[in-house]
DNA sequence: CTCCTTTGTCTTTTT
DNA sequence: GACAAAGGAG
């Protein structure tokens, strides 16, 4: 069978592996998509199974839309009868046909990021949350845990009753529920969440779909959730066609609710699947890989694998340490400069990193050096401001239901309606139990209006004439009127003169997505336009084939390779992050260490990690030593000096002595050590950290100790002197100290970083 | 109602 | 250090 020559012995016999769960054990770089795509190739071309009959799940748009092509690529144009979709938007299509029968109205609306946190505002003061004690944010992600678990407000109430102080959370999720459900609209995590329900619910509308998804496929199954393994469970399990494809070690959405355990206890769930492991590399060379291997073998409890190639041994990675990110920055971009003017294109490197701030002091000195980049990721599209407003009017000329897509709009630009008299108009919309636009076109019956009454006539009039204007107009057309009738570019230049150029250069941007996603679809309405609009980021849209330099985060790396890679900001504190050394929970460590892993394996040629000694972050400098990540590395396996770097010590009883051990953290070099330059033209040199008056090395943040000094007392801060102490409070994780500074004022300070010396 | 100033919070990561 | 939200003045 020609078809599948292109693969190697484990590769093919995934790929042609017959019916019943299977999972495939890909690691970095093994041609996990290639093999997915030829499973589906094999069951199509080979096995003749219909396509409608198949579901591929992934996780990306992109990832879907490459997996459609390639698979066409080999079984031709019946590709297009099979679901290859994100899970997101095969449940935003189950959902679309049937969400009548879970009591919402089929016209509902996706609400993002932004909406829910607009909402979520709006509950907390409808329940009189203080805000200060309970942020917005926290309550929303303890909500989508949550609903990643499968729990409504119901549950969750139940659940919360063992544990008092999060009753508030439960009140906040049922009004929360409640109000996106009056508005018609569901988030994210309901996406998932409903489409389980109603499978639950509803066993014939089960049934239908189990019919139709005889054979389902699931790439990087080790970022599924618990929502999301229900729903593929229930789909699977008349048939149990499942296969599933991916890598423990790249599991690095815990975050958001991933479960490393749905691919860890896949045989339990399944105890008659065929495992097969791809272990063989085609990525990257013999030394990177190894590098690789020996930080992830720092985690317990993986599926055990090697990753290994026959590309040869390559190039050691390399590892290079800096006074300051500035350096680091200036090292990165005069080796990309080098590397070019050698021959290589700047779009053969990428700069990866932990956070998105790390970003900008590499792009300033990539346009100092006028060196091509993109970044990557950042903020959204669309949530940009200027294209949200436009999105809104176009969900009110949609529906108008949503009622915060009116609340957006309805002063943007400027009508002189304020808060006032919105709330006026709200009170008489929720006696009547009516949406705030249709409230809003009675605003002649609304009591105590005066004047506003006919503000909001001149508001609901224009919305009026975009929705008669819409039924013979392109979606394009109808935006570049919306511009057009609220004088919308006026409105960016009177805010900000600077930056409306490029915001008028977003709408138009939005426009031409307009046209093409029209394109080829005549039919298209707008709720299909705001639905996918809901659904991408532009991540997907990303282009990697231009000669540019790739700057981006490492969770946005996942999948991608280049043949140079940098790892920036290799240091404790940032990578890994505060966040998961202070938890105290192992968990965290080691999923920033899958995250190193990932990143490791992007190199196909060269990897070029890098730290700084001095860094700003949050608005202060912060001192922090060489990532564990790096110390892990055998320095036989590393060019450059590793500063820092442990001898073995003796193994401590924490874990089972059969697992391997955990780095232990924190340590760093007494002694002196001198400071890598490998760019010495560009090197300034630095004052030494101590002359700057602080103390050198890390101050350990996990287990706040008590700090040596109480109210009242005077301290003195390495940056805004002497001060009294005014408060001092617990914190879960640190202390929180207010400090009355004699020449700045009041000042509020975590304790382990404010490093306060007592007087 | 709008504009301006001040204050506070934030930095993980995103479908 | 950046940006959003809140609060106060006109």
């Amino acid at each position: 069978m020609g078809m599948f020559d292109g693969l190697n012995p484990k590769q093919r016999e995934a790929a042609c592996a017959g019916d019943g769960p299977l999972l495939i054990l890909a690691g970095a770089g093994s041609g996990k998509t290639r093999t997915l795509t030829y499973r589906i190739a094999y069951l199509i071309a080979e096995k003749h199974i219909n396509p409608m009959n198949i579901l591929a799940v992934t996780f990306t748009n992109k990832a879907a839309g490459e997996m459609k092509e390639r698979v066409a690529a080999l079984v031709g144009p019946d590709a297009d009868r099979m679901w290859v979709s994100t899970f997101h938007s095969a449940c935003m299509r189950i959902l679309r046909s049937n969400i009548s029968l879970l009591g919402y109205d089929d016209r509902f609306t996706v609400y993002d990021t932004d909406d829910q946190k607009t909402t979520m505002k709006n509950v907390c003061k409808r329940l009189n949350i203080d805000t200060k004690r309970y942020k917005e944010r926290t309550i929303l992600s303890e909500i989508s845990s949550a609903k990643n678990e499968l729990m409504d407000e119901s549950g969750y109430e139940k659940y919360v009753l063992n544990d008092f102080s999060k009753t508030v959370y439960a009140r906040a999720y049922r009004e929360y529920q409640e109000t996106l459900r009056k508005n018609n609209a569901v988030d994210f995590d309901d996406i998932i969440m409903l489409t389980v329900r109603l499978f639950d619910e509803f066993p014939d509308v089960l049934e239908r779909y189990r019919e139709r998804f005889k054979y389902i496929l699931v790439d990087e199954y080790q970022d599924t959730n618990t929502a999301q393994f229900e729903l593929i469970r229930l789909l699977a399990d008349k048939y149990k066609n499942l296969c599933v494809v991916g890598d423990d070690d790249q599991s690095i959405y815990r975050f958001r609710g991933a479960n490393i355990r749905n691919i860890l206890d896949f045989e339990e769930h399944y105890p008659e699947a065929t495992v097969i492991k791809l272990e063989q590399n085609y990525r990257s060379t013999q030394y990177i890989l190894d590098a690789a291997n020996a930080v992830i073998a720092n985690n317990r409890g993986r599926k055990d694998k090697k990753l290994w190639t026959d590309a040869g041994e390559g190039k050691k990675p390399v590892f290079n340490q800096f006074d300051t990110a500035f350096e680091e920055a200036e090292y990165i971009v005069s080796d990309i400069r080098h590397r070019n003017k050698m021959g290589t294109g700047y779009g053969s490197c990428a700069v990866l990193y932990r956070t998105n701030a790390q970003a900008r002091i590499l792009e300033e000195r990539l346009i100092m050096a006028g060196i091509p980049y993109n970044v990557v990721g950042g903020v959204n599209f669309y949530s940009r401001a200027e294209i949200k407003d436009i999105i809104a009017y176009l969900k009110v000329i949609d529906s108008g239901i949503d009622d915060l897509s009116v609340r957006r709009i309805v002063n943007v630009p400027k009508r002189s309606i304020g808060n006032a008299t919105l709330e006026k108009v709200l009170d008489y919309a929720d006696a009547r139990d009516i949406s705030l636009f249709t409230a809003m076109c009675e605003a002649q019956d609304v009591p105590g209006l005066g004047k506003a009454a006919s503000k909001i006539k001149v508001f609901t009039d224009m919305i009026g004439v975009l929705r008669a204007y819409r039924d013979n107009a392109s979606i394009a057309e109808l935006i570049n009127k919306i511009i057009e009738m609220t004088d919308y570019e006026e409105y960016l230049k009177d805010q900000d003169e600077e930056k409306a150029e490029d915001k008028i250069g977003n709408v138009n941007e939005l426009v031409s997505k307009a046209v093409a996603f029209c394109d080829g679809r005549p039919d298209a309405s707008l709720s299909d336009f705001l639905e996918e609009v809901a659904l991408v980021s532009d991540l997907d849209s990303a282009d990697l084939t231009e000669e540019r330099v790739l700057l981006m985060t490492l969770h946005s790396a996942k999948g991608l390779e280049f043949p140079i890679v940098y790892l920036a900001g290799m240091e404790d504190g940032l990578f890994p992050g505060y966040m998961s050394i202070s938890s105290g929970d192992d968990e965290d460590i080691e999923e920033e260490r899958r995250l190193a892993y990932v990143g490791m394996t992007r190199a196909e040629k060269e990897l070029i990690m890098t730290c700084a000694k001095a860094r700003m972050l949050r608005g202060e400098t912060q001192f922090n030593p060489v990532s564990r990540f790096v110390t892990e590395i055998p320095s036989e396996l590393v060019e450059g000096f590793v500063p820092g770097k442990k001898k073995k010590r003796p193994a401590d009883d924490c874990y089972e002595s059969d697992y391997p051990r955990r780095a232990s953290s924190f340590s760093y070099a007494k002694k002196e050590e001198k400071p890598v330059k490998p760019v010495k033209a560009l090197y300034t040199g630095t004052a030494g950290l101590e002359s700057l008056g602080i103390k050198k090395g890390f101050q350990k943040a996990a287990e706040a100790a008590e700090p040596d000094y109480a109210v009242g007392d005077r301290v003195r801060h390495f940056k805004f002197g002497a001060g009294t102490v005014t408060a001092l409070v617990r914190e879960p994780r640190d202390y929180k100290v207010s400090v009355d500074f004699d020449a700045h004022g009041q000042k509020v300070m975590y304790a382990s970083f404010a490093k306060l010396v007592k007087e």
